[in-house]
DNA sequence: AATGAGCGCAACCGCTGTCAG
DNA sequence: GCTGACAGCGGTTGCGCTCAT
């Protein structure tokens, strides 16, 4: 037989978190780690499903994340990276350290997807519109639906794995291509689709429509209380002095630093922020805690937990 | 000032692969 | 080997906010 369920979904909250239910769950997973969701919506006094906890901390409470917009070269990154990997959001999300697959999912909905068709190219396949092209895939459509069954960017890809099998890899010829990129490519062996013309386009676009955002002017240096994020509380001194100390060796960024090398903001990582204050008023409650902040504080402060893959 | 439309984002839903029992 | 939970993922939804009218 199986495992037992991991909840019976009777009884279980689901919607917005509280500020309450993320004290608890960052409470619990300081304290024990994370590991066995099943076990934690439980052991943490949460109404709330296993998987909504890991949601929740994933996307929302994990201390490595980045909150605020994407970045002009974030952006970048993310269409560079779309273009070969498609809606692979979490394998994007791998290349852009901070970023949540989710976050990027969201972001490429609302803003970059509009940006491109904006200039003429189908987010899909990260080719030019024209009206040709438009025409033939809605004749397409009409005639052939059963041929559909691959998007465009699959059927690119499978053609491009095709012509990979009888000639050597071509250098891609995007301008923001990295060594993690051709990892990436490596391990899954797809092709950068090469659309010059489309790159073009695009730096046009974010030099025109997109205000230049120096690296330097979104990654707050973690002495100041500074943040990106429009949220309208505030942090307290206390946070910030415990944040300075959580920047710890065990986040490993070091295997992501050759996305920063080639945009000239090397080493802004060691100096961010990575949380806005949302973020920061939920540790508040860990450390500020009447009722059991002396302990939590401290298992906030032992470097030594993070050091043993709690995180 | 009221209200309706549009937008952004957090969270949920459902599917898939993996692995424990 | 089978069953079913877990973890991860991509797609979708719904709520709250903003802005135009």
């Amino acid at each position: 037989m199986g495992r037992q369920p991991c909840c019976d979904k009777v009884g279980l909250k689901k919607g917005p978190w509280t500020a309450e239910e993320d004290k608890k769950l960052i409470n619990f997973i300081l304290t024990n780690g994370q590991c066995c969701w099943r076990a934690v919506p439980k052991l943490a006094g949460l109404l709330r499903c296993g998987k909504s906890c890991r949601l929740r901390w994933t996307n929302y409470l994990r201390p490595d994340l980045k909150r605020g917009l994407l970045s002009e070269y974030e952006e970048k990154m993310v269409i560079d990276l779309h273009a070969q990997l498609g809606n692979r959001w979490s394998k994007i999300a791998s290349h852009l350290p901070g970023r949540t697959d989710n976050e990027i999912k969201n972001h490429w909905n609302t803003h970059i997807k509009k940006k491109l068709k904006k200039m003429g190219i189908d987010p899909v396949t990260h080719k030019l519109l024209s009206n040709a092209i438009i025409e033939q895939t809605q004749t397409q459509s009409e005639q052939e639906p059963q041929q559909q069954s691959s998007s465009p960017i699959e059927m690119e890809h499978n053609v491009e794995f095709e012509n990979d099998k009888n000639k050597e890899p071509q250098k891609p010829e995007t301008s923001f291509e990295s060594s993690t990129i051709t990892e990436a490519k490596e391990q899954d062996q797809i092709m950068t689709p090469i659309f010059d013309s489309t790159m073009e386009l695009m730096n046009e676009l974010f030099t025109e429509e997109v205000p230049i955002i120096i690296p330097n002017e979104i990654l707050v240096p973690s002495s100041s209380s500074t943040t990106t994020s429009t949220s309208s509380s505030t942090s307290t001194s206390n946070s910030s002095n415990f944040l300075e100390d959580l920047l710890l060796p065990d986040f490993d960024w070091s295997h992501d630093n050759n996305i920063e090398n080639n945009s000239d903001n090397n080493n802004n990582n060691i100096n961010m922020t990575l949380w806005d204050d949302d973020f920061i008023r939920s540790w508040d409650f860990v450390i500020n805690d009447d009722d059991d902040g002396d302990m939590n504080s401290r298992v906030v402060m032992d470097s030594e937990s993070w050091a043993y893959g709690l995180f």
